[in-house]
RNA sequence: UGUCCCGUGGUGUAAUGGUAACACUACUGGUUUUGGUCCAGUCAUUUAAGGUUCGAAUCCUUACGGGACAACCA
């Protein structure tokens, strides 16, 4: 498992750091929690849990439970638990324990049968809309149920009874008896039990019986030893039931599990809410979770997101209780970050020019060198063939440069990297007026690397190029945010958030890649020098490599351009 | 006219009664055989008004603003 611990150094607590150093002092060990819900793919936000549960664990000498909230078989799947375990682990954690809150529904039917004896809970026989009906508003109290006041030994009877399939789906349900004039909505006598004929992806058809999250979520922190219950700020008003329950059924002086709230991570241009994810996905805007323009984890790993820059992305976010928005150029910059330092680098020509150097011999090919990874001093090179024809860019060529336009041009001399000085002499056109190609003429004196006067000489840019009968042809795959608004959720009345969806988000290109890209297997990254960063997709085949485009380099031409 | 939570540069996070700091973005400039990387610099009277204090982003009061809560979801 990663360690998280060398990149505190001397920072300064968050809060819940601090809530913990404080209870260190009477509590001797700190055991943490992940809880997704089987229903969906995790993504980033969830990436920031991961880290911080997780990383809190370690950093306090602890452990951390995976315990999937499996409390709703109409919605949760294998496929689910699957991804889930992949992500977390490709994350690069692992659980001391895996858990389901499904391996405590006996336990907690138990306590159920507690609360009817204490007087705490009922059966109450209100159809949906009669509860919503009498649960009041924020503003306004509830009014309590009719069947609230049953006698301990009928609520006994009715609840074995709905245990044992004697009644139909919504016909009853088990509540506890709180405080229906609570300001608190949820301590409205809220429900524990609800009747489901659902197949159980663990227990089956075991039960017919259901408990609800706050039936379930706070009592298997308890029967694990949680000692932190690490949670989103929507659950901050759950806390009193959280620790209702608790008071019931944990031993006077017995340690309860502490629950804590935190802002939930949000990213701009994009959708976080595993219910819009599903829909994406069930609507195919998307192909599928790992969609490469997905926010899931295993989106991001498809486009290419190494785990180490986004446990570095889940650690600059930082954690707090304000409502907040982090701008994707973040999570760009940690990635950026991250591939500079270890991707190979090999030239790719995306959108091709033909140059033609007229003055080197025909049917030659001779072989150049380029370093791998310049950022590692002790890179290895690599050989590149180089030839008569090559493409280069065609953003890379003007007709007409303007002054800033330091690249080739007319008359104008470049660099090709890790080659020779070229010249453009004639820019050839077909009968419709478009380039087809440039005439080049290059400097012999001038190949990179060979110490003379004219190698040393300063050109304004250098290029990357391709040769045309060597280079290999692959698909390209380019990503654009999937949203053209920063926040798709804030729609006017008759939009919804797919109304902002990206058109152009998804873009197939053809890229020639220097030879050495031959040897490329699938999840490889590699740095396509002055484009950005790609990796290999697992739809490659034998004859064909696939490339996604994970993040562009950092563009100041473009910035210029667009001035 | 409810309860709870939260207000610090464009965005996030610090400063825990004692000089508002760091990161990202943006913009300048330098280096460079990637217009990348790297390096240097610029960008805030801490929502407002009162109060306590020698001293307030920090404590108190009020106002204003934002968010959560009315699923047999989690």
């Amino acid at each position: 498992m990663v360690n998280l611990n060398s990149q505190d150094d001397k920072k300064s607590l968050h809060f819940l750091e601090q809530i913990i150093e404080q209870d260190l002092v009477s509590n001797s060990k700190v055991l943490t929690r992940f809880p997704p819900e089987p229903n969906g793919y995790l993504h980033i936000g969830h990436a920031k849990s991961i880290c911080l549960n997780f990383g809190l664990a370690q950093k306090y000498g602890g452990e951390c439970n995976l315990r999937f909230d499996d409390t709703n078989p109409t919605k949760e799947e294998v496929e689910y638990v699957d991804s889930i375990k992949e992500d977390v682990q490709w994350l690069g954690f692992q659980w001391a324990r895996e858990l389901y809150a499904s391996d405590y529904f006996e336990q907690l039917y138990e306590w159920a049968v507690l609360f009817i004896k204490k007087g705490l809970a009922y059966v109450c026989h209100m159809t949906a809309q009669e509860v919503s009906d009498s649960r009041g508003t924020p503003t306004v109290p509830g009014k309590e149920s009719p069947y609230r006041n049953r006698s301990v030994d009928e609520n006994l009877m009715l609840f074995t009874r709905m245990k044992n399939g004697e009644f139909q789906e919504g016909e009853c349900m088990l509540r506890a008896k709180i405080d229906m004039a609570s300001p608190n909505m949820h301590m409205r006598d809220p429900i524990m039990y609800r009747i489901r004929y659902a197949h159980h992806h663990r227990t089956g058809n075991d039960w017919c019986i259901y408990p609800m999250y706050d039936f379930a979520h706070g009592q298997s922190d308890f029967i694990e030893g949680i000692t932190h219950s690490f949670c989103t700020l929507e659950f901050e008003v759950h806390r009193p039931l959280y620790e209702w329950f608790l008071e019931y059924i944990a031993e006077p002086g017995q340690a309860v599990p502490k629950q804590r709230e935190f802002a939930r991570l949000n990213l701009n241009y994009t959708v976080m809410s595993k219910r819009k994810l599903l829909q994406l996905v069930e609507e195919k805007h998307v192909n599928g979770w790992d969609d490469p323009r997905m926010p899931t984890i295993s989106g991001l790993r498809r486009r290419g997101y190494t785990a180490e820059s986004i446990r570095t992305f889940a650690n600059k976010v930082g954690v707090s209780k304000r409502e907040n928005v982090i701008d994707v150029a973040l999570l760009e910059h940690c990635v950026r970050e991250d591939l500079n330092s270890t991707s190979a680098r090999v030239m790719a020509v995306t959108d091709p020019l033909k140059i033609i150097l007229t003055n080197y011999p025909e049917n030659t090919t001779e072989t150049v060198y380029g370093i791998i990874n310049p950022e590692n001093p002790n890179s290895e090179k690599r050989a590149i063939p180089f030839s008569r024809e090559l493409y280069i860019e065609r953003a890379d060529f003007m007709e007409d440069a303007p002054k800033k336009f330091f690249r080739l041009a007319p008359g104008r001399e470049v660099r090709l990297k890790n080659a020779y000085i070229i010249m453009c002499n004639e820019v050839i056109k077909n009968e419709n007026g478009e380039i087809i190609e440039l005439h080049c003429s290059y400097d012999p004196l001038s190949k990179s690397g060979s110490g003379t006067e004219e190698a040393q000489r300063k050109v304004k840019a250098t290029l990357h190029w391709v040769s045309i009968a060597d280079a290999v042809q692959t698909e390209i795959r380019l990503y654009d945010r999937l949203f053209t608004v920063e926040n798709p959720l804030n729609t006017n009345e008759q939009e919804d958030f797919l109304s902002y969806l990206n058109p152009e988000s998804l873009q197939i290109a053809t890229a020639y890649i220097e030879p050495s890209i031959q040897n490329a297997q699938i999840g490889d990254r590699f740095q396509f020098e002055r484009i950005g960063y790609f990796c290999v997709d697992k739809d490659s085949t034998t004859e064909k490599l696939v490339f996604n485009k994970t993040v562009g380099l950092r563009d100041t031409w473009a910035k210029v351009q667009n001035k």
